[in-house]
DNA sequence: ACTTCAAGAAGAAACGTTTCTTCATGACAG
DNA sequence: CTGTCATGAAGAAACGTTTCTTCTTGAAGT
C-alpha cells in the first residue's frame, strides 16, 4: 500500500498550474472563473483524489457539523437506560441531524470520560439529565449548546423538551382508580425529572379530592426490595400502585402474584411510563405512554434551530396518551 | 447573554504576558518551564474558562479520535437492523472506543447522505456490508481505515470481524434434523455474508450426506410472499425448514400453523440467526446464536489497532453456539 | 576575564482551508 | 491617447494549535 500523503488543495493547484485560490473557487462554485477554468481544475482534482480536509474548513469557519447524544448506555440492570427507550431516542435524533446535514456523536452520560474526549461539537443533546446534572454545568462551562429530554428541574434558564408526565400520570389516576383509594406511588434510582413530574401528577389528583397519596423509595429493583416495599405499602391499606417505570411495575407484579393477591382484584397497579413488555403477560399493566422518538426529533430539531442561530427556542411539552390494560381498567 | 468570542491560546499568553509557546508548554506539561511560570499560566488559563480548540489542534495532529459506526437503522420492517442487534452493536462499539480517548459518530448507511457529510473520522466500522456495497468504496477513495462487522464477500482483501455462520448452521442442522431429510432454506431481502454463509453451513451438511437443500427466495416478509414460499417448500417435501433470520421463522411458524402443519411434528423449523423473541412463544425456535456484543467490541479493538498503526490486523471468526427449543429438537 | 553551557522563554513555521484584497490585462468610451 | 471598467487570477491574512529553532541571560568552569 503506497503511504503518500494525502492529497491538499496545494497539490491540486500545483498539478493544474494555478493557485490555492483558484481551485477553491473552482471547487466551491464562489469567485469569478471561466467555465474552462473551473472544469479543468474539477478534473484534474478527480484525478488526483482531493477531498478537502474538515478540520481545516472547521478551523476557519464555525464548525464541522457534529452534535452529541449524551446519555446513559443501555442494557442490563442499574441505573442504564431502557434498550428500546435507548434505540428510540438514538435512532430518531441521529436521523434528524443526518437530514440537517449534521452527524451525531455518541457521549457518556459521565464528566470523567466526556473529559478526555475534545470533540468539537455544535451543540448536544442530554438525555434524562440528573438533578444538578454535573454534565451540563461540562457543557456550559465549554459553552456548548446544550439541549435536554428531560429537565433538570434545578436549571430554570435551560431548554428542553418533555413528556407531560404529570398531567399523563394525573389522567391515568382519574381513569383507572376511583375515588377514595389509597394509592402507593413506588419509586427507585436517582431522580429524574419524569419521577418529579408523576408524583406531582399525583399529588395534584389527591389534592383535589381523589383520593390519598403515599409515597415509597425501592431500595433497588431486585425482588427483595421490592417486595420489602410493596407489603409496606400494602400493609399501610394501599390498594392502588403506582410505580415509577415499567421494569419496577413488572416485578411489583411478580411480588404481589407470589403475596397471592389479586391484581387488579385486591390491588390495581399502574405504571408512570409504559413500555412494550407492559403489554405482555396474562395481565397486562396500565401505563401513562411516553414518546422517546417524539421527543428525540423535537429535540434534534430545536438544537439545529439554535446552531442556526434562532433566538426563540422554546421548551416543549408533550402530551401523553395512556394505554389501558388488565391491570386497572377504566372504571 | 454575552456574546463574548471564545478565549484561544492567544488571549491567555496575552492575559500572563507571556508567549503562546509558553502557555502551550505549561498546559501541556512539556517544555522547560519553572514550575512557578507553570502555574500561573495555568491558573490564569482556568480563571479565563480557556478551552484548546480540538480543531485546530487536529489540523496539526493526525485527527481528532473520531470514529464512525455504519448501520442502517433500527426500526419497523424492510431493509432496517433489528432493534436488539442494532442496539447491542452501538452500545458496544462506542463503550470500546470511548474507553479508548475515541468518539463514535453514527453514520447512515448510504452514500448519498454520507456525501453531505465533512467529518474527519480516524476509522469507521460498516454493519452488515452489502455485496460491492458503495459504502465501502465511498471510505476507501477518502483514504479511511474501514473495518467490516459481516464480510463483503466480494472484497478480498478487507479486514472484517463474523459469526462464523457456517460451521454454527451446520452444527444447529446436524444437532436437530435426521439424515435424509429434505431441507429448506428461506432467504429474503439482499444478500449479506451471513446468508450467504449459512448457506454454505447447509449445502457443506447436504453434501456429506446429511440429507437434500433447497434454497427458495421470499419476494418479502409480508404474510402472502412468506405463505407462498413455505407453501413451495412444502409441496417439494421439506420436512425442515431453515431461515435466513429470527423475523423470517416467526413469520414462517405463523404461516404453518395457519396451515395447519404441526411443529416439530409435520415440519421442523430452524433459524440461521437467534434473536429473544424466537424462545418466547408456546413454539420456541432453534436458532445459532450470532454475538453482536462480542461482534462489536472485536471491531472496535482492531480498528483501533489499525489507527494506531500496528501492521498485523488480521480478520476473525467468531464461534456461534446454538439455541436448542421446541421448534427443533436435539435428535 | 573569556568561553561554554543550561535554563528560560520567545519566534516562526506548519497544518489546509476560505475569503478579502490586490493586481494585471484588455476592451471600450470619451 | 487616456481613463474607466470588467474579467480573470494570484496574494496574503486568518483560523488556533503544536513544535522546532533561535535568542537572551546569567552562572559556572578555566
Amino acid at each position: 500500500m503506497l503511504k503518500m500523503r494525502k492529497t491538499t488543495i496545494k497539490g491540486v493547484a500545483a498539478a493544474a498550474g494555478v493557485s490555492v485560490t483558484t481551485v477553491s473557487d473552482a471547487l466551491s462554485g464562489k469567485g469569478r472563473l471561466p467555465d474552462a477554468t473551473r472544469e479543468k481544475v474539477q478534473a484534474i482534482a478527480n484525478q488526483l483524489g482531493y477531498r478537502p480536509s474538515a478540520i481545516a474548513r472547521g478551523l476557519r469557519g464555525s464548525g464541522i457539523g457534529l452534535v452529541g447524544i449524551c446519555i446513559a448506555p443501555a442494557g442490563g440492570g442499574g441505573v442504564l437506560t431502557d434498550v428500546s427507550y435507548w434505540a428510540a431516542i438514538v435512532t430518531h435524533a441521529s436521523q434528524a441531524f443526518l437530514s440537517d446535514g449534521h452527524a451525531a456523536v455518541l457521549l457518556p452520560h459521565d464528566v470523567g470520560l466526556l473529559e478526555t474526549l475534545h470533540i468539537p461539537l455544535d451543540g448536544v443533546i442530554v438525555v434524562d439529565p440528573l438533578e444538578r446534572d454535573p454534565v451540563l454545568t461540562f457543557f456550559e462551562d465549554r459553552n456548548i449548546r446544550c439541549l435536554t429530554i428531560g429537565r433538570d428541574v434545578s436549571k430554570t434558564e435551560s431548554i428542553w423538551v418533555d413528556d407531560d408526565t404529570a398531567t399523563g400520570v394525573r389522567r391515568l389516576i382519574e381513569a383507572t382508580i376511583s375515588p377514595g383509594t389509597k394509592l402507593a406511588f413506588l419509586r427507585v434510582g436517582p431522580i429524574k425529572s419524569y419521577v418529579t413530574d408523576a408524583i406531582s401528577g399525583a399529588r395534584s389528583w389527591a389534592a383535589d379530592g381523589g383520593g390519598t397519596l403515599s409515597i415509597h423509595q425501592c431500595a433497588g429493583l431486585e425482588s427483595e426490595h421490592v417486595a420489602h416495599t410493596v407489603r409496606e405499602a400494602v400493609h399501610e391499606g394501599a390498594t392502588a400502585i403506582l410505580t415509577q417505570n415499567d421494569r419496577l411495575a413488572l416485578r411489583v407484579r411478580d411480588v404481589l402474584q407470589a403475596m397471592g393477591r389479586d391484581v387488579p382484584g385486591d390491588v390495581r397497579l399502574l405504571s408512570a411510563a409504559d413500555a412494550m413488555e407492559l403489554g405482555q403477560g396474562p395481565v397486562g399493566i396500565s401505563a401513562a405512554r411516553p414518546h422517546p422518538a417524539r421527543l428525540a426529533e423535537m429535540a434534534a430539531a430545536k438544537l439545529l434551530d439554535m446552531i442556526r442561530g434562532q433566538p426563540d427556542v422554546a421548551s416543549t411539552m408533550s402530551p401523553m396518551e395512556v394505554s389501558i390494560r388488565e391491570s386497572a381498567p377504566l372504571l
